[in-house]
DNA sequence: TTCTCCTTGTGACAATTATCACAAACCCAT
DNA sequence: ATGGGTTTGTGATAATTGTCACAAGGAGAA
């Protein structure tokens, strides 16, 4: 697929006409990463723009004695980089490729230039943003009021939402990540994650297949947990 | 105070030449509320747009156990009401006024027609967006990983920064919000923080003066914290 | 297969923090 | 200043969850 294809499927582009689309595509440089490779530093400068073409990274945050909290995870025709492009502010999380990745990539002045060119990338951006503000919110209230088996409840919906496929009513989280991240995610430990989804299989609220997950009804798990 | 003269001192509006903020201004409608009265109510549909003239309000989520979390505490020329404008989503957020306030309002429509009209003022909104993710992600990495003494030194923080006075590395928060507030913040009990606070003064970090909070080193206070 | 490495499961225990219950202090209006 | 309502301080106790330690399971390489 074109450069060009790819932006077309990234909301905050989708607006353009395909003539201005190639214009931005041709300034994009394309690059990979392994799995695990850091992809953005915290604390570096920023200065590049980064939109993913296939793969998954995760956004984290570190403190200083190594524990890892795991602000989001992104996937395809998510974008990442824009916030100290913007606030001029370094880098506020680290990025990792958590698969193989590829990515596009824009320079500081190029994203600038286009925000300015094209006010309706400003305007679709705005958007992604609120959205973004509105999940962290929901992620500070569930970390503030619940107890862990809600707080990991809402992570499993949270994947559910972004990585899961529906099926009457049921969800598949295909290749649920490691307890450990999804610990690091709602805030708890390892164990308390191990023995959390274990519960939740013996209320048959949630069945166990290999690396996957399912949800047997979406709708009430939610009801029950948020 | 004019209200174009308000609006100057208003980040996103501060760009914009004298003629165009008059024209702003001119669409803006002034309200008042008593301290503790609701502004906006969760789930409510998002039409306007607010600015605070003078006091204070707090951004907050209800659980249905009726517990409240403050996201945050927003003061003088703060806005807020953008986000449901920007995704066309509800609310996701109460707003409640913190003290008696004087807000200035403007329409969804004339909010959006100032975003086409004035791309400095959407590209202002970014910038400013940005920042409150970045908070945000600081907020849920501190909720996350932290005990309680560091949740809540790491709250007394945040309202350092947006409510103190600084003289020779000594911040004074002038008004310190009430405990239960700040348990709110920072994802705790109330006597949790009565008694933290006084841990905190027995170790010789801050001083506690009627209604006010001094915090003697800043810099190290922080660096102990963050 | 077998070995190794990584991930998950689980028990026991300790630490942290919420909750309850009240007393004390504080603030404001009369 | 007095009194009533709100906010804060503090002890005792219980509940939750983190931590440690190790066993078991699974996936991939040799």
């Amino acid at each position: 697929m074109s450069t060009a294809q790819h932006l077309r499927n990234v909301p905050i582009f989708s607006d353009l006409k395909d003539n201005d689309l190639n214009i931005i595509a041709d300034k994009m440089v394309s690059r990979s990463y392994d799995k695990g490779k850091m992809i953005l530093l915290e604390e570096s400068q920023g200065e590049t723009f980064f939109i993913i073409k296939s793969g998954a990274v995760k956004v984290t945050r570190q403190s200083d004695d190594g524990r890892e909290v795991i602000l989001a995870i992104l996937g395809e025709s998510d974008f990442f980089g824009e916030m100290s492009l913007l606030d001029g502010e370094g880098r506020s999380a680290n990025i990792v490729s958590n698969e193989d990745s590829e990515v596009l990539t824009l320079s500081r002045s190029d994203f600038l230039d286009c925000l300015e060119t094209y006010p309706k990338i400003a305007i679709a951006l705005l958007e992604e943003l609120a959205i973004r503000l509105r999940k962290s919110d929901q992620h500070i209230e569930s970390l503030s009021l619940s107890d862990s088996e809600h707080r990991i409840a809402i992570t499993l919906i949270r994947f559910a939402q972004e990585l899961g496929t529906i099926k009457k009513g049921e969800v598949t989280i295909k290749n649920l990540p490691f307890q450990q991240d999804i610990a690091n995610m709602a805030g708890t430990s390892r164990e308390t994650v191990s023995r959390t989804i274990k519960l939740l299989e013996e209320k048959n609220l949630v069945k166990k297949n290999k690396k996957d997950l399912i949800i047997f009804n979406f709708d009430e798990f939610r009801q029950l947990f948020s």
